[in-house]
DNA sequence: AACTATTTTAAACACTTGTTTAAAACATAT
DNA sequence: ATATGTTTTAAACAAGTGTTTAAAATAGTT
Protein backbone atom coordinates (compact mmCIF):
# COMPACT_ATOMS: atom_id res chain seq x y z
CA UNK A 1 0.00 0.00 0.00
CA UNK A 2 1.79 2.98 -1.41
CA UNK A 3 1.20 6.06 0.94
CA UNK A 4 2.06 8.59 -1.77
CA UNK A 5 -0.24 10.88 -4.17
CA UNK A 6 -0.01 8.24 -6.65
CA UNK A 7 -4.24 6.47 -6.43
CA UNK A 8 -5.41 10.68 -5.82
CA UNK A 9 -3.31 11.89 -8.54
CA UNK A 10 -4.38 8.86 -10.87
CA UNK A 11 -8.09 9.59 -10.34
CA UNK A 12 -7.74 13.15 -10.76
CA UNK A 13 -6.51 12.42 -14.20
CA UNK A 14 -8.82 10.29 -15.17
CA UNK A 15 -11.72 11.93 -13.93
CA UNK A 16 -10.34 14.97 -15.76
CA UNK A 17 -10.45 13.03 -19.80
CA UNK A 18 -13.54 11.38 -18.79
CA UNK A 19 -15.42 14.57 -17.49
CA UNK A 20 -14.19 16.65 -20.08
CA UNK A 21 -15.34 14.00 -22.48
CA UNK A 22 -18.80 13.40 -21.30
CA UNK A 23 -19.64 15.77 -18.82
CA UNK A 24 -20.66 15.05 -15.20
CA UNK A 25 -23.30 13.10 -16.00
CA UNK A 26 -22.71 11.23 -18.85
CA UNK A 27 -20.07 9.33 -17.18
CA UNK A 28 -20.47 7.02 -14.16
CA UNK A 29 -17.77 7.32 -10.87
CA UNK A 30 -17.24 3.51 -11.87
CA UNK A 31 -16.13 4.07 -14.94
CA UNK A 32 -13.98 7.00 -14.05
CA UNK A 33 -12.21 4.68 -11.41
CA UNK A 34 -11.93 2.14 -14.59
CA UNK A 35 -10.09 4.34 -16.25
CA UNK A 36 -7.60 5.23 -13.22
CA UNK A 37 -7.38 1.43 -12.66
CA UNK A 38 -8.42 2.11 -9.13
CA UNK A 39 -11.60 0.68 -7.16
CA UNK A 40 -14.48 2.83 -7.76
CA UNK A 41 -15.07 2.93 -3.34
CA UNK A 42 -11.59 5.27 -3.96
CA UNK A 43 -13.21 7.84 -5.37
CA UNK A 44 -15.17 8.74 -2.59
CA UNK A 45 -12.52 7.65 -0.09
CA UNK A 46 -9.96 10.48 -1.54
CA UNK A 47 -12.41 13.21 -2.93
CA UNK A 48 -15.56 11.99 -0.55
CA UNK A 49 -18.17 11.75 -3.60
CA UNK A 50 -18.63 12.21 -7.72
CA UNK A 51 -19.64 15.78 -7.08
CA UNK A 52 -16.66 17.05 -5.12
CA UNK A 53 -14.52 15.32 -7.67
CA UNK A 54 -15.73 17.27 -10.47
CA UNK A 55 -16.05 20.23 -8.59
CA UNK A 56 -12.11 19.92 -8.41
CA UNK A 57 -12.09 18.84 -12.12
CA UNK A 58 -14.25 21.92 -13.41
CA UNK A 59 -12.26 24.48 -10.99
CA UNK A 60 -9.02 23.24 -12.33
CA UNK A 61 -10.49 23.51 -15.70
CA UNK A 62 -11.25 27.16 -15.26
CA UNK A 63 -8.03 28.00 -14.09
CA UNK A 64 -6.38 26.56 -16.93
CA UNK A 65 -9.29 28.43 -19.27
CA UNK A 66 -8.48 31.60 -17.42
CA UNK A 67 -4.44 31.42 -17.13
CA UNK A 68 -4.30 30.99 -20.54
CA UNK A 69 -5.45 34.36 -21.60
CA UNK A 70 -3.99 35.96 -18.71
CA UNK A 71 -0.50 35.96 -20.00
CA UNK A 72 -0.92 38.28 -22.66
CA UNK A 73 -2.99 40.45 -20.29
CA UNK A 74 -0.07 41.89 -18.09
CA UNK A 75 2.33 41.51 -21.15
CA UNK A 76 3.90 44.99 -22.18
CA UNK A 77 2.65 45.50 -25.68
CA UNK A 78 0.31 47.83 -27.42
CA UNK A 79 -3.44 46.41 -27.11
CA UNK A 80 -3.41 45.70 -31.28
CA UNK A 81 -0.26 43.68 -30.18
CA UNK A 82 -2.21 42.22 -27.09
CA UNK A 83 -4.78 40.83 -29.11
CA UNK A 84 -2.66 39.28 -32.20
CA UNK A 85 -0.91 37.31 -29.56
CA UNK A 86 -4.01 36.54 -27.66
CA UNK A 87 -5.34 34.71 -30.81
CA UNK A 88 -2.03 33.01 -31.61
CA UNK A 89 -1.81 31.64 -27.76
CA UNK A 90 -5.52 30.87 -28.01
CA UNK A 91 -5.68 28.84 -30.93
CA UNK A 92 -2.64 26.89 -29.81
CA UNK A 93 -4.01 26.50 -26.59
CA UNK A 94 -7.47 25.08 -27.67
CA UNK A 95 -5.59 22.79 -30.48
CA UNK A 96 -4.05 21.01 -27.14
CA UNK A 97 -7.25 21.50 -24.95
CA UNK A 98 -9.90 20.83 -27.61
CA UNK A 99 -13.04 19.86 -25.23
CA UNK A 100 -11.94 22.79 -22.95
CA UNK A 101 -14.53 25.33 -24.42
CA UNK A 102 -17.32 22.90 -24.54
CA UNK A 103 -16.93 21.50 -21.55
CA UNK A 104 -17.08 24.61 -19.79
CA UNK A 105 -19.77 26.47 -21.65
CA UNK A 106 -22.28 22.98 -21.10
CA UNK A 107 -21.74 22.71 -17.70
CA UNK A 108 -21.98 26.33 -16.49
CA UNK A 109 -25.42 26.00 -18.39
CA UNK A 110 -26.22 23.15 -16.34
CA UNK A 111 -27.99 23.95 -13.26
CA UNK A 112 -25.98 22.11 -10.85
CA UNK A 113 -23.01 23.77 -12.52
CA UNK A 114 -24.08 27.53 -11.96
CA UNK A 115 -23.76 26.80 -8.01
CA UNK A 116 -19.90 26.39 -8.26
CA UNK A 117 -18.89 29.61 -7.89
CA UNK A 118 -17.09 31.34 -10.87
CA UNK A 119 -16.39 34.64 -9.59
CA UNK A 120 -13.07 33.97 -8.20
CA UNK A 121 -11.54 33.40 -11.85
CA UNK A 122 -13.93 36.07 -13.49
CA UNK A 123 -12.33 38.82 -11.22
CA UNK A 124 -8.97 37.49 -12.01
CA UNK A 125 -9.61 38.87 -15.74
CA UNK A 126 -11.31 41.77 -14.30
CA UNK A 127 -8.38 42.81 -12.07
CA UNK A 128 -5.35 41.96 -14.81
CA UNK A 129 -6.91 45.35 -16.18
CA UNK A 130 -7.41 44.22 -19.60
CA UNK A 131 -10.71 45.68 -20.07
CA UNK A 132 -9.57 49.36 -18.63
CA UNK A 133 -6.95 48.92 -21.18
CA UNK A 134 -9.19 48.81 -24.00
CA UNK A 135 -11.38 51.69 -23.05
CA UNK A 136 -8.84 53.65 -22.70
CA UNK A 137 -7.22 52.84 -26.34
CA UNK A 138 -10.80 53.24 -27.50
CA UNK A 139 -10.67 56.84 -25.49
CA UNK A 140 -7.33 57.71 -27.53
CA UNK A 141 -9.01 56.51 -30.61
CA UNK A 142 -6.32 53.69 -31.01
CA UNK A 143 -8.96 51.21 -31.06
CA UNK A 144 -12.72 51.23 -32.19
CA UNK A 145 -15.21 52.36 -29.60
CA UNK A 146 -17.73 49.41 -29.38
CA UNK A 147 -18.61 48.30 -25.59
CA UNK A 148 -16.35 46.00 -24.26
CA UNK A 149 -18.63 43.11 -23.93
CA UNK A 150 -19.05 42.92 -27.67
CA UNK A 151 -15.42 43.31 -27.93
CA UNK A 152 -15.02 40.20 -25.35
CA UNK A 153 -17.79 38.53 -28.25
CA UNK A 154 -16.22 39.21 -31.07
CA UNK A 155 -12.55 38.14 -30.18
CA UNK A 156 -13.63 34.69 -28.34
CA UNK A 157 -16.37 33.29 -30.49
CA UNK A 158 -13.78 33.66 -33.15
CA UNK A 159 -11.38 31.60 -31.60
CA UNK A 160 -13.46 29.30 -29.83
CA UNK A 161 -16.28 28.48 -31.94
CA UNK A 162 -13.84 26.86 -34.02
CA UNK A 163 -13.05 24.12 -32.31
CA UNK A 164 -16.40 23.52 -30.53
CA UNK A 165 -18.04 22.57 -33.43
CA UNK A 166 -15.60 21.18 -35.19
CA UNK A 167 -17.42 17.85 -36.14
CA UNK A 168 -20.29 20.26 -37.06
CA UNK A 169 -18.41 22.13 -39.71
CA UNK A 170 -16.71 18.23 -40.51
CA UNK A 171 -20.71 17.02 -41.55
CA UNK A 172 -21.28 20.54 -43.54
CA UNK A 173 -18.21 20.92 -45.72
CA UNK A 174 -17.31 16.93 -46.01
CA UNK A 175 -13.74 16.85 -45.01
CA UNK A 176 -11.86 14.94 -42.50
CA UNK A 177 -9.94 15.68 -39.18
CA UNK A 178 -6.45 16.45 -40.52
CA UNK A 179 -8.14 19.13 -43.10
CA UNK A 180 -10.11 20.13 -40.54
CA UNK A 181 -6.78 21.29 -38.39
CA UNK A 182 -4.72 22.32 -41.12
CA UNK A 183 -7.90 24.68 -42.34
CA UNK A 184 -7.44 26.43 -38.95
CA UNK A 185 -4.15 27.53 -39.55
CA UNK A 186 -5.11 29.55 -42.29
CA UNK A 187 -8.64 30.44 -40.49
CA UNK A 188 -6.43 32.29 -38.02
CA UNK A 189 -5.18 34.37 -40.38
CA UNK A 190 -8.35 35.74 -41.67
CA UNK A 191 -9.88 35.67 -38.00
CA UNK A 192 -6.86 38.11 -37.28
CA UNK A 193 -7.01 40.56 -39.90
CA UNK A 194 -10.60 40.22 -40.12
CA UNK A 195 -10.66 41.69 -36.04
CA UNK A 196 -7.73 43.87 -37.03
CA UNK A 197 -9.60 45.34 -39.46
CA UNK A 198 -12.39 46.31 -37.48
CA UNK A 199 -11.30 46.82 -34.55
CA UNK A 200 -7.84 49.10 -35.72
CA UNK A 201 -9.06 50.65 -38.30
CA UNK A 202 -6.08 53.04 -38.34
CA UNK A 203 -3.69 50.24 -38.28
CA UNK A 204 -5.22 48.16 -40.51
CA UNK A 205 -4.43 48.93 -44.10
CA UNK A 206 -1.39 47.06 -43.54
CA UNK A 207 -3.44 44.12 -43.90
CA UNK A 208 -5.34 44.93 -47.27
CA UNK B 1 -58.60 6.96 -23.89
CA UNK B 2 -58.33 9.11 -26.72
CA UNK B 3 -56.93 7.89 -29.73
CA UNK B 4 -55.65 11.06 -31.30
CA UNK B 5 -52.07 12.18 -31.43
CA UNK B 6 -51.96 14.52 -28.10
CA UNK B 7 -50.34 11.37 -26.02
CA UNK B 8 -47.59 11.08 -28.24
CA UNK B 9 -47.41 15.01 -29.32
CA UNK B 10 -47.35 15.83 -25.12
CA UNK B 11 -44.45 13.21 -25.10
CA UNK B 12 -42.53 15.00 -27.89
CA UNK B 13 -42.61 18.36 -26.91
CA UNK B 14 -41.58 17.48 -22.92
CA UNK B 15 -38.97 15.49 -24.68
CA UNK B 16 -37.87 18.71 -26.55
CA UNK B 17 -37.75 20.40 -23.97
CA UNK B 18 -35.64 18.89 -21.25
CA UNK B 19 -33.43 17.21 -23.93
CA UNK B 20 -32.53 20.40 -24.90
CA UNK B 21 -31.71 21.60 -21.72
CA UNK B 22 -29.82 18.75 -20.25
CA UNK B 23 -29.21 16.38 -22.85
CA UNK B 24 -29.43 13.17 -23.65
CA UNK B 25 -27.44 11.68 -20.66
CA UNK B 26 -28.88 14.42 -18.41
CA UNK B 27 -32.35 13.31 -18.04
CA UNK B 28 -34.47 10.56 -17.43
CA UNK B 29 -37.39 8.46 -19.35
CA UNK B 30 -39.19 9.19 -15.89
CA UNK B 31 -38.19 13.19 -16.12
CA UNK B 32 -39.56 13.39 -19.46
CA UNK B 33 -42.71 11.40 -18.89
CA UNK B 34 -43.23 13.68 -15.78
CA UNK B 35 -42.65 17.02 -18.18
CA UNK B 36 -45.97 15.73 -20.20
CA UNK B 37 -48.14 14.57 -17.71
CA UNK B 38 -47.86 10.83 -18.86
CA UNK B 39 -46.71 7.37 -17.60
CA UNK B 40 -43.58 6.44 -18.20
CA UNK B 41 -44.44 3.26 -20.26
CA UNK B 42 -45.83 5.14 -22.71
CA UNK B 43 -42.17 6.35 -23.62
CA UNK B 44 -41.53 3.09 -25.10
CA UNK B 45 -45.13 2.16 -26.43
CA UNK B 46 -45.11 5.47 -28.80
CA UNK B 47 -41.39 5.18 -29.25
CA UNK B 48 -39.82 2.08 -28.53
CA UNK B 49 -36.72 3.60 -26.45
CA UNK B 50 -35.60 6.34 -24.43
CA UNK B 51 -32.43 6.65 -27.74
CA UNK B 52 -35.44 6.61 -30.17
CA UNK B 53 -37.10 9.34 -29.04
CA UNK B 54 -33.81 11.03 -28.39
CA UNK B 55 -33.14 10.33 -32.41
CA UNK B 56 -36.60 11.93 -33.30
CA UNK B 57 -35.93 14.80 -31.07
CA UNK B 58 -32.54 15.38 -32.57
CA UNK B 59 -33.20 15.51 -36.03
CA UNK B 60 -36.15 17.69 -35.58
CA UNK B 61 -33.81 20.19 -33.92
CA UNK B 62 -31.21 19.53 -36.77
CA UNK B 63 -34.12 19.88 -39.63
CA UNK B 64 -34.85 23.70 -37.57
CA UNK B 65 -31.48 24.83 -37.51
CA UNK B 66 -30.79 23.91 -41.34
CA UNK B 67 -34.39 25.19 -42.12
CA UNK B 68 -32.90 28.50 -40.21
CA UNK B 69 -30.49 29.01 -42.24
CA UNK B 70 -32.23 28.24 -45.95
CA UNK B 71 -34.68 30.75 -46.20
CA UNK B 72 -31.78 33.15 -47.11
CA UNK B 73 -29.60 31.16 -49.42
CA UNK B 74 -32.54 30.44 -51.88
CA UNK B 75 -33.43 34.35 -51.81
CA UNK B 76 -32.60 36.55 -55.17
CA UNK B 77 -30.11 38.99 -53.33
CA UNK B 78 -26.89 39.66 -53.72
CA UNK B 79 -24.33 37.61 -51.77
CA UNK B 80 -24.07 40.66 -49.69
CA UNK B 81 -27.05 41.14 -48.86
CA UNK B 82 -27.87 37.64 -48.12
CA UNK B 83 -25.37 37.67 -44.96
CA UNK B 84 -26.94 40.70 -43.31
CA UNK B 85 -30.16 39.12 -43.97
CA UNK B 86 -28.61 35.73 -42.71
CA UNK B 87 -27.07 37.51 -39.74
CA UNK B 88 -30.38 39.03 -38.70
CA UNK B 89 -32.27 35.80 -39.11
CA UNK B 90 -30.00 33.87 -37.01
CA UNK B 91 -29.39 36.22 -34.50
CA UNK B 92 -33.34 36.24 -34.13
CA UNK B 93 -33.82 32.60 -34.29
CA UNK B 94 -31.43 31.83 -31.92
CA UNK B 95 -32.68 34.35 -29.29
CA UNK B 96 -36.07 32.13 -29.57
CA UNK B 97 -33.94 29.11 -29.33
CA UNK B 98 -31.14 29.82 -27.26
CA UNK B 99 -30.23 25.80 -26.34
CA UNK B 100 -30.28 24.93 -30.14
CA UNK B 101 -26.74 25.15 -30.52
CA UNK B 102 -25.32 23.76 -27.98
CA UNK B 103 -27.80 21.13 -27.88
CA UNK B 104 -26.42 20.03 -31.56
CA UNK B 105 -22.28 20.56 -31.17
CA UNK B 106 -22.39 18.39 -27.65
CA UNK B 107 -24.94 15.95 -29.10
CA UNK B 108 -22.89 16.00 -32.23
CA UNK B 109 -19.54 16.02 -29.96
CA UNK B 110 -21.13 12.66 -28.27
CA UNK B 111 -20.01 9.14 -29.87
CA UNK B 112 -23.36 7.69 -29.81
CA UNK B 113 -24.56 11.08 -31.23
CA UNK B 114 -22.23 10.81 -34.33
CA UNK B 115 -24.39 7.75 -35.18
CA UNK B 116 -26.79 9.47 -36.46
CA UNK B 117 -26.94 9.94 -39.64
CA UNK B 118 -26.30 13.85 -40.40
CA UNK B 119 -25.65 13.73 -44.09
CA UNK B 120 -28.94 14.23 -45.32
CA UNK B 121 -29.19 18.02 -43.74
CA UNK B 122 -25.68 18.94 -44.40
CA UNK B 123 -26.42 18.01 -48.04
CA UNK B 124 -29.37 20.58 -48.31
CA UNK B 125 -27.18 23.03 -47.75
CA UNK B 126 -24.57 22.30 -50.08
CA UNK B 127 -27.55 21.66 -52.56
CA UNK B 128 -28.70 25.29 -52.05
CA UNK B 129 -25.86 26.57 -53.95
CA UNK B 130 -25.07 28.87 -51.17
CA UNK B 131 -21.41 27.69 -51.27
CA UNK B 132 -21.18 27.74 -54.95
CA UNK B 133 -22.89 31.48 -55.39
CA UNK B 134 -19.74 32.92 -53.14
CA UNK B 135 -17.61 30.91 -55.24
CA UNK B 136 -18.37 32.77 -57.67
CA UNK B 137 -18.55 36.13 -56.05
CA UNK B 138 -15.28 35.70 -55.08
CA UNK B 139 -14.17 34.77 -58.79
CA UNK B 140 -15.85 38.30 -59.82
CA UNK B 141 -14.22 40.15 -57.12
CA UNK B 142 -17.17 41.25 -55.15
CA UNK B 143 -15.96 39.21 -52.51
CA UNK B 144 -12.67 38.41 -50.22
CA UNK B 145 -11.23 35.22 -51.47
CA UNK B 146 -11.15 32.88 -48.38
CA UNK B 147 -11.63 28.85 -48.61
CA UNK B 148 -15.43 28.17 -47.99
CA UNK B 149 -14.84 26.68 -44.39
CA UNK B 150 -13.40 29.68 -43.07
CA UNK B 151 -16.04 32.01 -44.57
CA UNK B 152 -18.96 29.63 -42.76
CA UNK B 153 -16.97 29.96 -39.57
CA UNK B 154 -15.99 33.54 -39.97
CA UNK B 155 -19.90 33.95 -40.04
CA UNK B 156 -21.35 31.21 -37.59
CA UNK B 157 -18.85 32.03 -34.94
CA UNK B 158 -20.24 35.56 -34.64
CA UNK B 159 -23.78 34.09 -34.81
CA UNK B 160 -23.83 31.57 -32.58
CA UNK B 161 -21.09 31.92 -29.98
CA UNK B 162 -22.60 34.86 -28.33
CA UNK B 163 -26.10 33.03 -27.60
CA UNK B 164 -24.46 29.59 -26.44
CA UNK B 165 -21.57 31.24 -23.96
CA UNK B 166 -24.40 33.37 -22.26
CA UNK B 167 -23.48 32.36 -18.61
CA UNK B 168 -19.99 32.45 -19.27
CA UNK B 169 -20.18 35.99 -20.94
CA UNK B 170 -22.38 36.97 -18.23
CA UNK B 171 -19.84 35.85 -15.69
CA UNK B 172 -16.73 37.54 -17.12
CA UNK B 173 -18.54 40.79 -17.58
CA UNK B 174 -21.01 40.35 -14.33
CA UNK B 175 -24.35 41.29 -16.21
CA UNK B 176 -28.10 40.21 -15.63
CA UNK B 177 -29.99 38.68 -18.46
CA UNK B 178 -31.69 41.39 -19.26
CA UNK B 179 -28.68 43.64 -20.00
CA UNK B 180 -26.76 40.40 -21.95
CA UNK B 181 -29.71 39.93 -24.44
CA UNK B 182 -29.87 43.97 -24.69
CA UNK B 183 -26.64 44.11 -26.05
CA UNK B 184 -27.30 41.45 -28.03
CA UNK B 185 -28.56 43.77 -29.86
CA UNK B 186 -25.81 46.31 -30.59
CA UNK B 187 -23.53 43.43 -30.63
CA UNK B 188 -25.26 42.26 -33.87
CA UNK B 189 -25.03 45.12 -35.66
CA UNK B 190 -21.28 45.37 -34.70
CA UNK B 191 -21.03 41.63 -35.93
CA UNK B 192 -22.60 42.46 -39.09
CA UNK B 193 -19.96 45.71 -39.48
CA UNK B 194 -17.43 43.60 -39.37
CA UNK B 195 -17.95 41.24 -41.59
CA UNK B 196 -19.06 43.34 -44.45
CA UNK B 197 -15.78 45.42 -43.79
CA UNK B 198 -13.71 41.82 -44.15
CA UNK B 199 -15.45 40.38 -46.64
CA UNK B 200 -16.78 43.47 -49.17
CA UNK B 201 -13.93 45.65 -49.05
CA UNK B 202 -15.18 46.97 -51.99
CA UNK B 203 -18.65 48.07 -50.69
CA UNK B 204 -17.65 48.48 -46.85
CA UNK B 205 -16.80 51.97 -46.89
CA UNK B 206 -20.67 52.51 -46.38
CA UNK B 207 -20.35 51.33 -42.64
CA UNK B 208 -17.37 53.16 -41.76
C1' DA C 1 -74.58 -4.94 -25.57
C1' DA C 2 -70.84 -7.73 -26.81
C1' DC C 3 -66.63 -8.15 -28.92
C1' DT C 4 -62.25 -6.48 -30.44
C1' DA C 5 -58.61 -3.19 -30.63
C1' DT C 6 -56.01 0.40 -28.61
C1' DT C 7 -54.27 3.17 -24.96
C1' DT C 8 -52.95 3.79 -20.33
C1' DT C 9 -51.46 2.39 -15.87
C1' DA C 10 -48.79 0.47 -12.23
C1' DA C 11 -45.98 -2.99 -10.94
C1' DA C 12 -42.15 -5.78 -11.81
C1' DC C 13 -37.69 -6.70 -13.66
C1' DA C 14 -32.68 -6.55 -14.42
C1' DC C 15 -29.34 -3.49 -14.42
C1' DT C 16 -26.72 0.74 -13.12
C1' DT C 17 -25.41 4.26 -9.92
C1' DG C 18 -23.22 6.73 -5.93
C1' DT C 19 -22.19 5.58 -1.60
C1' DT C 20 -21.14 2.99 2.62
C1' DT C 21 -19.22 -0.73 5.17
C1' DA C 22 -16.10 -4.00 6.93
C1' DA C 23 -12.32 -6.68 6.20
C1' DA C 24 -7.92 -7.36 4.09
C1' DA C 25 -3.62 -5.52 2.92
C1' DC C 26 -0.07 -2.48 3.63
C1' DA C 27 2.79 1.11 6.11
C1' DT C 28 4.62 3.07 10.20
C1' DA C 29 5.99 3.35 14.98
C1' DT C 30 7.41 1.22 19.17
C1' DA D 1 6.78 -8.93 16.93
C1' DT D 2 2.98 -6.13 18.17
C1' DA D 3 0.06 -2.21 17.91
C1' DT D 4 -1.70 1.46 15.36
C1' DG D 5 -2.77 4.05 11.29
C1' DT D 6 -3.67 4.23 6.37
C1' DT D 7 -4.98 2.49 1.96
C1' DT D 8 -7.34 -0.70 -0.84
C1' DT D 9 -10.73 -4.07 -1.92
C1' DA D 10 -15.07 -6.24 -2.64
C1' DA D 11 -19.48 -6.66 -1.17
C1' DA D 12 -23.63 -4.61 0.20
C1' DC D 13 -27.02 -1.04 0.17
C1' DA D 14 -30.68 2.13 -1.41
C1' DA D 15 -32.09 4.59 -5.07
C1' DG D 16 -32.52 5.40 -9.86
C1' DT D 17 -32.85 3.72 -14.77
C1' DG D 18 -34.87 1.89 -19.19
C1' DT D 19 -37.75 -1.53 -20.29
C1' DT D 20 -41.32 -5.14 -20.10
C1' DT D 21 -45.54 -7.12 -18.59
C1' DA D 22 -50.23 -7.71 -17.57
C1' DA D 23 -54.32 -5.75 -16.28
C1' DA D 24 -57.45 -1.94 -16.37
C1' DA D 25 -59.52 1.55 -18.93
C1' DT D 26 -61.06 3.39 -23.06
C1' DA D 27 -62.31 3.50 -27.99
C1' DG D 28 -64.13 1.51 -32.06
C1' DT D 29 -66.92 -1.91 -34.58
C1' DT D 30 -70.69 -4.95 -35.27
Amino acid sequence: MKKDATTEEKIKEAAKQVFMAKGFAGCSSREISKAAGMNVALVNYYFRSKSQLFKIIFETAMEDFVTSMMTVFSSDQSIENKMRIFIDREFEFLSKHPELPVFIITEMNREEGCSIDHACFFEKIAASGIFNECAQAQAEGKMREINILSLTLLIMSNCQYPIMAKNLMQGIHGISDEDYTSNLLLHKQNVTDMLVNYLFPINSKTTK
